[in-house]
DNA sequence: CGGATTTGACCAGCGC
DNA sequence: GCGCTGGTCAAATCCG
């Protein structure tokens, strides 16, 4: 049921960090990629649903409960945490004018797929970003940002903000 | 040669 | 108090 309006897992984890309106860059807000074909990720512009976290109603409980304890450690945090959902069988890497660099993968329990978790190639710029496949529908990759970048966006980052906006 | 990627191990927080 | 899960680090390896 999950797919049905693209309701990603962390949802509710979104939801909490938006309604404090700790957002405050185009990229930290809640935005769902939702595209009906195959094409490019980039060639569809986000949908913004600002009552998507609002929307779980009565979403998988067993998974909720293994969440608590990330949700807890997002609010600690306090950084903005966006999520994305792109549909992109291959590329898996939003690209969005900044340099990442992988650190870690790990294989999470609610989902099949691995998780990968990439950091921002800046040094002074403490920006994480997690990329997993969607476990209802393997073609869709969740991205989720954490945090803030603090340096000049790098070229092309200007397109994709001028893109978002 | 430099930088990025990979993989396994380690650590911390939370739930039971 | 123990076990589990998620997140991060670090050394080795690979690619451009």
């Amino acid at each position: 049921m999950a797919a049905s309006l693209g309701l990603i897992p962390e949802a509710d984890l979104f939801s909490s960090a938006y309604a404090h309106g700790d957002f405050t860059s185009p990229l930290q807000e809640y935005y769902q990629h939702r595209y009906p074909s195959d094409l490019e990720y980039s060639a569809t512009p986000p949908v913004f649903l600002p009552g998507a976290g609002d929307h779980h109603g009565g979403e998988e409980e067993e998974e909720k409960k293994t969440r608590a304890n990330s949700k807890k450690k997002a609010r600690a945090i306090g950084g903005g945490r966006i999520g994305f959902r792109t549909r992109s069988e291959e590329v898996e890497i939003l690209e969005d004018g900044f340099k990442w660099r992988k650190y870690g993968k790990k294989a999470v329990k609610n989902s099949p797929n691995p998780r990968n978790y990439y950091r921002c190639s800046a040094e002074r710029c403490g920006v994480k970003k997690r990329v997993e496949r969607d476990r209802d529908d393997p073609r869709f990759v969740v991205t989720t940002y954490d945090g803030v970048h603090n340096h000049a966006t790098p070229v092309s980052a200007a397109a994709a903000l001028r893109f978002y906006c």
